[in-house]
DNA sequence: GTCAATGCAAATCGTTTGCATGAAC
DNA sequence: GTTCATGCAAACGATTTGCATTGAC
């Protein structure tokens, strides 16, 4: 687990290091998943920055490209949920799979050792060298049942 | 593994049960993802249609809808894979997961009951009453590398 | 004849792009 | 001052919807 100021200082120092410019709107974007529960859609990031600092404004293609280029360099990562798009987190969390209940929309994070190793497994069989993965269980949840 | 008449057969078990009719652009598109090898999205599915059956014309509007209606009656199933959108694949297969080359594509498909078990085990801890699960293993496969 | 399904075009959604302006260096 | 990033609006691709017409029953 990484605090996140050293990611803050991890992303001025990959864009320096890149020649780019550093941008609050790129440390706005990261502090909000920093921060954020769960998993957040481009969209939801755009409504909670124009809702919590309505004096700074950002424009939805910034949020967009914010994403994109802190995905590249590593510092989020996105996952598909079925038809509702991509959701963003913040690498600052440990790697995990998702539980999702298909009725309220909870989502519950695990982590099993041996499905990971067994999924390592798998990839050396197929020859396939693996980057990553996405697992997500559907069902219906305590409550909801 | 069922049989593909018996799944036109279900179909029509099943319209005719729902009250709603029996049209042949619904046997079309399930027959086509019956007969297909690996997943199709509705536009490959659309043009499918239109190249081979140039006699009769179909919309993609209708791809879409018969997609969705033969995936709520469970005849069918949606992946998710990354930002390609969804892809469809008739569930006359066995259960599989996905080994995707971030590459050039290709898919290879794979099953490990111990992963499976292990999945079950996850869902009984978290009081969660699995429907499905999806999982995709991303990478680079042999020729790519 | 009734009602659902279709085909088409228009509408919508999420995302991306072009371009002039503004900010970081 | 140069170059990258931004904001806006227009463009885009995938999917959905409204509506008049067609086809299954």
């Amino acid at each position: 687990m990484i605090s996140s100021t050293e990611v803050i200082d991890e992303l001025k120092r990959i864009v320096k290091q890149k020649g780019l410019k550093y941008t609050e709107q790129r440390e706005i974007v990261l502090n909000i998943l920093i921060n954020a529960e769960g998993h957040l859609s481009a969209e939801e990031i755009y409504n909670l920055i124009k809702s919590k600092k309505r004096e700074s404004s950002i424009g939805i293609a910034t949020v967009y490209r914010a994403l994109s280029f802190l995905e590249e360099v590593n510092l989020i990562t996105s996952i598909a949920f079925g038809a509702d798009g991509k959701k963003y987190e913040s690498n600052t969390k440990e790697h995990h799979d998702h539980l999702i209940c298909t009725n309220c929309g909870k989502i519950v994070e695990f982590m099993d050792n041996e499905i990971e190793k067994r999924q390592d497994n798998v990839a050396k069989k197929n020859n396939f060298k693996i980057t990553s993965h996405s697992m997500q269980l559907y069902g219906v949840c305590d409550t909801c049942q």
